[in-house]
DNA sequence: TGAAAGTCAATATC
DNA sequence: GATATTGACTTTCA
């Protein structure tokens, strides 16, 4: 592939094969529980580079490589397994970056994001499955955190080691021997200034764009084009935030529903990283049921969204709640949240997974917490709403998609 | 073909 | 310095 990847990221590779040597097979670790269906754990030493454009091979699974893999692996608790890689990391004071690139083959923003907010396996694609077999094998390698200690090790003697002879050599080299810092120390000054400029929306541009997302989370080109008019974007910027939009939020949903679901989740250790705070605009989702119409809202910033009209909302809504519409289409486990197939049998897992109790009673003790998630919910009201319309206009129900 | 999924990487925040 | 956020982009999927 040509994407940015392609020539961004072939430093991790480097590194991995020798922090992988020895990651065992996806059987025999006491946090499996469903084992049985895993494979065979014929040792094979390495030889699980299978395509070139694999970042980081997984050696030593019958020659399987890592797509064969993550299509053999029986459902794994995505949350628990991320759960117990933040805690080795921090426990051993070890980087998302190093791990990232070393294990998994992505940056640190995308392990972070991983990390934080893992999506329920049945959820994920063959792609997205792969860093969570990868994690998984990680876990279970016994030697998993002293090779990456030793990479660690090695990374700042060869920082240091550069540092010194950038210092004697006259000019300064940044950054590790892998990654993104590396790829773009190697870029001459000439080609640092081709790169575009990072957009960086304005908090009043977000308030716009989340308004209109309330009003028509599938807005029309029309509308884009109105809306990046009158904020003065790129219809592109648009566009892309939308669909950033509607994809952080699903997100936001499961791990709300993994919650809710079992007591257990990153409520646990203090709530859901994403709603951490209440972030600008978090909460601001708000009732948009006047969706027919174009109108951006723009005008008018306070009139449409009221807490109250929120809590009115939502409190019609739990039955249509957003994990029930979630989980309707469900992947061969049909298990919503992180319940009874995963591999790992945490004691936390949840046994029951009934998403739409997930609405947590109104009442007067409810915290800003609380109060972003019935807010999201409502937010995705909005998005049914939308289905809803969407499948009404086709006369066939055969065409409806739910 | 359009939407979703997945990821990068710049930047913000802690 | 490490981690979190997020705009942009590519790939996958229905």
């Amino acid at each position: 592939t040509p994407k940015t990847s392609a020539s961004c990221s072939p430093a991790p590779e480097s590194p991995l094969s020798s922090a992988e040597e020895s990651v065992n097979g996806l059987v025999g670790d006491p946090l499996t529980s469903q084992s049985s269906s895993g494979k065979a754990p014929s040792e094979e030493p390495s030889g699980g580079e299978s395509q070139p454009g694999t970042p980081l091979p997984v050696p030593g699974h019958s020659g399987l490589s890592i797509q064969e893999m993550v299509a053999m692996s029986p459902e794994l608790d995505t949350y628990a397994i991320t759960k117990k890689v933040k805690e080795v990391l921090t426990d051993n004071n070890l980087g998302q970056r190093l791990f990232g690139e070393t294990i998994l083959g992505l940056t640190q923003g995308s392990v972070s994001d991983l990390l934080a907010r893992p999506k329920p396996w049945h959820k994920l694609s063959l792609k997205g499955r792969e860093p969570f077999v990868r994690m998984q094998l990680w876990l279970q390698d016994p030697h998993s955190v002293e090779k990456l200690m030793d990479m660690k090790r090695l990374e700042k003697k060869a920082y240091m080691k550069r540092r010194l002879s950038s210092l004697s050599d006259g000019h300064s080299v940044e950054g590790s021997i892998v990654g993104p810092d590396y790829i773009q120390g190697s870029q001459s000054p000439g080609q640092q200034h081709l790169k575009k400029p990072r957009v960086v929306l304005g908090p009043e541009e977000k308030e716009a764009l989340k308004r209109a997302y309330q009003q028509k989370p599938y807005p029309s080109p029309k509308t884009i084009e109105e809306l990046a008019s009158q904020l003065n974007l790129k219809t592109s910027t648009v566009i892309n935030w939308f669909h950033n939009y509607r994809s952080r939020i699903r997100r936001e949903l499961f791990i709300e529903e993994i919650q809710a679901a079992g007591g257990v989740g990153p409520g646990s250790d203090g709530g859901s990283p994403s709603l951490r705070g209440s972030k600008s605009g978090e909460g601001d989702s708000c009732d948009g049921t006047e969706s027919e119409g174009t109108g951006l809202g723009l005008e008018d910033h306070r009139g449409v969204c009221k807490d109250q009209d929120m809590e009115d909302s939502e409190a019609g809504a739990s039955n249509n709640s957003p994990a029930q519409t979630d989980c309707s289409t469900p992947g061969p486990g049909s298990s919503c949240g992180p319940g009874g197939l995963g591999l790992f049998s945490l004691s936390e897992a949840p046994s029951s997974s009934t998403p739409n109790t997930n609405i947590p009673a109104p009442g007067p003790a409810r915290n800003p917490r609380d109060n972003n998630l019935r807010k999201k919910k409502a937010a995705n009201l909005n998005n049914i709403i939308h289905r809803l319309e969407k499948a009404a206009s086709k006369e066939d129900p055969s065409e409806w998609e739910f």
